[in-house]
DNA sequence: AATTGGCACTCTGTCCGTGCGAGTGCCAGG
DNA sequence: CCTGGCACTCGCACGGACAGAGTGCCAATT
């Protein structure tokens, strides 16, 4: 028992080493550098379990350990303590976020902010529309046959369509428009848009019809789009501070980063109870994050998660320092939103 | 006289074949590979005297020579043929940009195409403000005492504000704001904007006057400031391509990336004539640029200029066939805008 | 005067062979 | 179960030799 707890010291030991130093670490300098009160030998004993168990591994015969996917998933859960954020963190924070003038600008100062505390690429998503309410909806008119739908979520979010229509149109009834569907959708959740139109579609003058049912289309459709979650990416700079692995593996992971649907998939799968979710290495199951962590969670008011925000980067990351700037990041922003 | 002309054949030779090969060339590969008609022995006295013209230069003794920004320069003046774009390239050019939904879609699939055409990063400004017009303005009441102000552009680009007020508002005041803003700005430039300001506020009844004024001041100042002048980037994976000259000099480029205003300045600088510019190495006067190339155009509609948009890469490119996409993007970026 | 072939020279990149240092695994003793 | 000692294994950095590429210059040719 004593020496499984040692053990376990040891692992976290040499994950520190590491993520600080990135030199495979050897058993002299870990009884060094910390107190562990026994000798390189026993250390090295400790060590051969731990690479048989699979938690680490040496890169070549006669060089130090390594950490492992499996070995920093340990450390992760169960070795990590949560490292609270420096006052000079948290006014950064605030100084940051505040004076924000709208949606856009609080995501985009929030990623710059995150690639910042965390020195890795940030990425925030934008508020999901499906889990958002409409505000208000707004129609206008751009040319005989185009109208411009403009979807205004309670989160801030501005989503625009263009939408053709099947005839042309006058403006009277442009105004007929609005007004009916904002009374129908007006404090509906996005998710539910899709079950009133029927109803709606009654209640319209016989002479609008077509146009209502074409502005409802275009309002479903909009939310079921997935492609439109967009993303907000920051700090890709701070790739090119490491080889990142394997050469190549720099670009492709670029790549996937443009190809927002795979990070996407990553940062939306956020933990209903707002953990923060961490993604290791080959756990990502994606060609192009072997070799990366994903640290991610939700952000938004308690009661619900608008999206999710985080931050990919080598899997030879501080974990503690990361998953606590994250979370931290997450909080302000949701309350940011929350206000507005 | 005979001399001159040969000596700037064999200019044109090294730049090629330096492009495409990455390798210092040599006289005797120059010989080879292009029917100059003459010895090595005589390129190399031509190389000579490029050298000390400054036009191209060796990275050691003994290793073949490489071109200068100088060298660059001189071929895109006076010796490069414009290349013009593949049926292929064409026909990409259409189906990618057909069939976009939005402004924010057109720009995105915009600098997809430019990057996946010319292996560069590419990047898209968005329509300036201040050369568009008002189409729309809409005010929704977000709480007791802030207000969004929405802006729709003739050229589809939809910007938001929210606007703190010094009072509460009621219903009927937006209604009426809306409408006054409406009369007073739609069709106008935006440039203009600022001017109808006074007259605007006389014609307002007194209990709107603080209101109009509040509105009136967001809009200027949204104008006004230039970083909302926003940018697409795309295709940063193919910086990790090259290393980019000096190492480092890839991170110090995504972050003048990042920091959109440094690139926005160059884009933003379009020629009158509509003529593609091309900014090599040094001639762009950033740190970060040094050893990058920026290449970009105008797009809008003949009577004006919308925005910028164009890529940037190593000096070491391919410059006759990324003007001719660059070029060509534009044209259909403007042809497309001036539609909807 | 311009071009050409020849030749000596100067580099760089690469390939080996060596030695060093770090780190390990194992074993015998506490 | 821990510890000190010891032999062993590698990777890596250093250094010399070598081949190859490319140049500059010069004398000969047209």
């Amino acid at each position: 028992m004593a020496h499984d707890e040692r053990r376990l010291q040891v692992l976290r030991a040499i994950v520190q080493d590491f993520v600080s130093t990135n030199d495979p670490v050897g058993s002299k300098a870990l009884a060094e550098r910390h107190d562990l009160g026994v000798s390189p030998a026993t250390i090295r004993n400790d060590m051969a379990v731990l690479e048989e168990q699979g938690y680490i591994t040496q890169p070549h015969t006669s060089a130090g350990r390594v950490p492992t996917d499996k070995g920093y998933r340990l450390f992760v859960d169960r070795l990590s303590a949560v490292k609270p954020l420096s006052a000079a963190e948290r006014r950064a924070i605030e100084r940051f976020l505040d004076g924000a003038l709208d949606l856009h600008d609080v995501l985009n100062r929030t990623v710059r902010l995150l690639a910042q505390l965390t020195h890795q690429v940030a990425v925030v998503q934008y508020p999901t529309l499906s889990r958002s309410a409409v505000r208000h909806l707004e129609v206008v008119q751009v040319s005989s046959s185009r109208l411009l739908l403009i979807l205004i979520t309670d989160t801030g979010r501005v989503e625009q369509r263009l939408v053709d229509c099947p005839l042309d149109i006058d403006l009277d009834d442009v105004a007929d428009l609005r007004a009916l569907l904002n009374s129908a959708f007006a404090g509906a959740k996005l998710a539910d848009a899709g079950g009133k139109v029927p109803e709606l579609l009654e209640t319209a003058a016989p002479s609008l019809r077509p146009l209502v049912a074409a502005m409802s289309a275009a309002l479903v459709e909009t939310l079921v789009e997935p492609g439109e979650d967009r993303l907000v990416v920051g700090g890709t700079a701070n790739l090119a501070r490491e080889a990142m692995g394997s050469p190549g593996g720099l670009r492709a992971l670029l790549e996937a980063l443009e190809e927002q649907v795979v990070v996407l998939r990553l940062i939306g799968e956020v933990d209903a109870g707002g953990a923060v979710l961490v993604r290791i290495g080959e756990e990502n199951a994606h060609e192009a994050l072997t070799g990366a962590s994903v640290v991610s969670v939700g952000y938004g008011s308690a009661d619900r998660a608008l999206g999710g925000l985080g931050i990919v980067g080598p899997t030879r990351m501080d974990y503690p320092t990361n998953m606590a700037a994250v979370r931290a990041v997450a909080r302000y922003v949701g309350q940011i939103l929350a206000e507005s």
